[in-house]
DNA sequence: ATCTATTAATAAGG
DNA sequence: TCCTTATTAATAGAT
């Protein structure tokens, strides 16, 4: 019903697609105008443009009657629903507030969008900020530095002590060896009761060379 | 359009009335599939017939598109609430741990809340974040400044132009004015119509010691 | 439901 | 956005 007949699929022309969706828009708020009169019906329309399209904005259209409603009423700020809906939907609106603040610190603090700001004192509270930042967060790389540090000595002291013993040891046994060679047999019932791991064998060449 | 214009009032035979309803309700419903499509908008129409009249139920009728949806809702039994809710609680769960990371990340900045980060190399990365935001920020206070300096230039350039012009202003009154005091009167009519703050006083000792 | 004369909506253009 | 107008689409009334 025009000049033309037109194909129903997206129309690719923007500024067409407006003039279409208003239009359109206007004659079935008409229609829907008048079936209420005419047959006493209950009727509720609700039609939202296509958001304009951004490619980080790039979200799924809302399918079911549900959602459409939904965003319809975010978009519109029309409120369609009971309070239980509102509390809910005032949290959301605070939350997303305080997340935009925190993304907009956030985004200061890491240098980007400061043309938004326009006073040298905001600046210089971001760069007091980052100072202070820098400085707690050296601090705490001097502990993890002084811990490591400490951790090393640690580690190096066991590790001498451990060699110290495993030399002790080793003199030791080398002693004992040399008693077994010459027929002494006091220990035998204490090497019976060590767990095998550290009973000598006699016959290791290790032990032999150490000598 | 039809076989003749009719008034849109409630048409009151009942059979006609139901008839109109299912045409209408029909056209309305392609309208809207069309618009969405054609322009890509989001649409939700609902649309209930007139309940059966019971002069005993004449209840009101909702007005509201809140309430048109709320008796749709129960009409038809179709869930539009009960699953709204839960995607709000979802987003709200969505945003609240979006919230939460943003938080630590700026508790980090800051320099707080170190004590959760153990790998070293989760340390140097915020040192890196820190170190690139004070790069960007003092690349932008130094156009700060950069600005502020030319504007002070523009300024005295400006002052320095204006003390001229009072000057050979000056100059050039008290050139007059002794032409006055010579008696010549050429433009004793020009002086009258001078605004009286720009007019020569020729007592005032300013002038006298400027030549 | 289907048909069709008639009105209403609207596409294209200014 | 609003106006105009040729043309298509919707539909009132009849079957």
């Amino acid at each position: 019903m025009g000049r033309g007949k037109i194909e129903i699929k997206r129309i690719e022309n923007s500024t067409n697609r407006q003039v279409t969706f208003s239009k359109r828009r206007a004659g079935i708020l008409k229609k829907a105008r008048e079936i209420g009169v005419l047959c006493d019906a209950q009727v509720g329309v609700v039609i939202s443009p296509a958001p304009a399209s951004s490619t980080t904005t790039a979200r799924p259209r809302p399918r079911t009657l549900s959602r459409i409603l939904e965003k319809y009423q975010t978009n519109s700020g029309k409120i369609l629903w009971d309070e239980k809906h509102k509390r809910l939907s005032a949290e959301i609106d605070r939350i997303k507030k305080e997340n935009d603040n925190m993304q907009i610190e956030l985004r200061h603090m890491k240098g980007e969008d400061l043309n938004s700001l326009h006073q040298p004192k905001e600046l210089i509270a971001i760069e007091e900020a980052l100072l202070n930042g820098l400085t707690n967060l050296r601090d705490k790389q001097m502990d993890h530095w002084r811990m490591h540090r400490r951790n090393e000595r640690i580690l190096e002291d066991e590790r001498k002590l451990l060699a110290f013993r495993v030399h002790q040891q080793d003199v030791k046994l080398s002693g004992d060896m040399r008693e077994l060679e010459l027929g002494y047999h006091h220990d035998r019932e204490f090497t019976s009761q060590m767990p095998f791991t550290f009973r000598v064998q006699p016959s290791h060449p290790n032990l032999q060379e150490d000598e």
